[in-house]
DNA sequence: CATGAATGAGTGTTCATTCAT
DNA sequence: GATGAATGAACACTCATTCAT
């Protein structure tokens, strides 16, 4: 396996990736034909079978492609204390969703959604992409529970599911309404982070502040 | 326009919808020929096509259907306190998410997500399906912000779309595990409306403590 | 066979066979479904297929009616001498193409020319269709000959097929070119009519001329 | 554009459209389906609209390449005088209806001919292949007036019109009816000429006779 | 390795005709 | 007789994939 060879495979494999995502943000995974991806990466069908099996697997990749993607962006909230790295993971999310390129990129997972739910070895991505996450914020309410600021009665688990849930929804309904502002949004999520932050240690200086009566 | 005649076309249609609906479930929009709908319907290719203008009819029939149930679930949470209220929301959305049926055209709902994307009638349909509900939402927040159970900083539109946002994001995730449980969720849920809450309650009451001092 | 019961059906076959003409010239036979017809006529599918077995039916009616409708017309131009009876043909034949009924009637006819090709039923009718006008016009000419107006060597039969194909030609190039108009060609078949007369008398009178010196 | 690959692909179109012209000769139009013509042409159904978008372009096709091969007729009959040139027209365009290629032609141009109607691209093919011919024709007549052997009385351009409609009634006789003679029409056709022309002669030389007693 | 012409099973849809009411 | 809902074979066309060059 020479290393320039692979060089080459690799660039060639993106080239198609990259087309492919052009196509299917812009027509679906079902009305863009392999034809319409040969044109926009500038090969010819053949080409494309040299390093992909299918349509199929183009998909795959791409969903590969999207759930790494989104490992590295998991990995960038962390650290600080409980509110901050939430706040954080936030914003890592929903920022970038005003983005030309990432709207582009969110049309094709939505897609991958629906696909999943046919589709075993999407599926299989769906649900290890969005567990990495899921463990990750899970433990930010668990080291939060911990040191105080959390309740206990809160299942990290569930509330973790439920922060996802937060951004996909917002993903939906943005990708039905591009020119929906993206900062409300951001504040209102804040403005609930807080809420469950602070509820707790409210509760917890209000219950100071009885005893120090 | 008869009566009977009426009331005979209106089951024909159902019946073709009903067909529809659990061949989209069970292999997606694109991979549902109209001939697998013709077996499920007990029905000739032609019979379909006196009733629905062709296959992309049947979907948006199907997702007007969707639409007008959801519509019928947002009146019911009305009533009570603020609090009351949206729990009651929360429930009569996410509880029925454990019901066959419901599985099955929640299935079929996140396939017109990723429909909308490209169809501009199903687009239409989705936002409208969705103002109603948020419109709900963001009155109960309001009419909360003017009892003083919820901050004024709490943006109610944007309260609304994250309420939302929480229903969709766990509807697809649990369309991904479907034995995943609907109570934590839930529960989950009834903390963090109970901390946006409790929070600016709890502040009051803080507050009045210091003047009490 | 009651009498009223009769005229009863005519009128309906008239009825059908009229919607029909309607839609054939205006789409064709093969673009008109039997819905248009069905539509036009103002009745149900069921009812006209009480009255014609079918659509090819229907399209052979069309072409007896039109061809008895011909009979008529040929009829007509007898009588007088052979000058005067060929150009009262051309007349009866070329002056109704500017009536909007016989345009109509006429597309249909040239639809019939094509079917004819296949369809052995209408080739039949077709070509006894155009033998009677051809008999009416050969005795023509011949009568010419006999009275000395027209050179024996012109061979009748082909000389009325003649006549027939300068009728039908014009008929197409009008179909093609609706505005092109009629009294200009009458009067150019008029001329190529009088110089085939006049030939030979001019010709007779000559020969007399040099026998008199 | 190499010239081999574009060879090739003329090859390929002409092979369909060969295969497709017997067919709509055997069949019609509308009774030849494109499996008839896959067949005939032994390609596949892909094969076939990798060189041709539809039936309708096979159909234009085809009547295009027969507009062009009629261009190629009208051509050839020019030079010498008057008389001569009408002749060798008539010969150019009717002796070949003996042949079973032409025969064959004839039948699908026939169809052409009532396709026209309703088909504005080939009514417009229909329109400007019988403009080229009656142009050449007029002209041949204006000259004859110029040479003084037509009478001036005779509209050239409703001349050229007749001389087209006894050949395209001719074609249509002599489809329902294949084995009608040529000649003995060819012969009819000569003499209608011949009158045309000798009648102006002939008057003139009546007038000559007459100054000169 | 690359090409792109060819494949052919499969798609959504139509429409002449039938027949229970 | 009349209706019009239902039939189902047939159709034009598509497109993921292959393979000779």
């Amino acid at each position: 396996m020479p290393k320039v060879a692979e060089a080459y495979r690799d660039a060639r494999r993106q080239q198609i990736l990259t087309a492919a995502a052009h196509c299917f943000a812009r027509e679906g995974f079902h009305r863009t034909t392999m034809d319409d991806i040969v044109r926009e990466a500038h090969l010819s069908p053949g080409a494309i079978y040299r390093y992909f099996a299918g349509k199929d697997a183009i998909i795959d990749a791409i969903a590969a492609a999207r759930h790494a993607q989104e490992a590295e962006l998991v990995a960038a909230g962390s650290g600080g204390d409980t509110a901050t790295a939430l706040r954080a993971a936030a914003r890592a999310f929903i920022l970038p969703l005003d983005s030309a390129g990432e709207r582009q990129d969110r049309r094709v997972a939505i897609q991958l959604w629906s696909e999943a739910l046919r589709n075993p070895r999407l599926r299989a991505r769906a649900r290890t992409g969005i567990a990495r996450p899921r463990r990750v914020l899970a433990d930010l309410v668990r080291d939060g529970q911990r040191r105080g600021d959390v309740t206990k009665s809160l299942d990290p688990d569930n509330a973790a599911r439920a922060m996802i849930a937060l951004f996909q929804g917002f993903v939906l309904q943005k990708a039905w309404e591009p020119r929906l502002p993206v900062e409300p949004y951001l504040a209102t999520i804040d403005l609930m982070i807080m809420a469950l932050l602070r509820s707790t240690s409210d509760r917890r200086r209000a219950r100071k502040a009885v005893h120090e009566k």
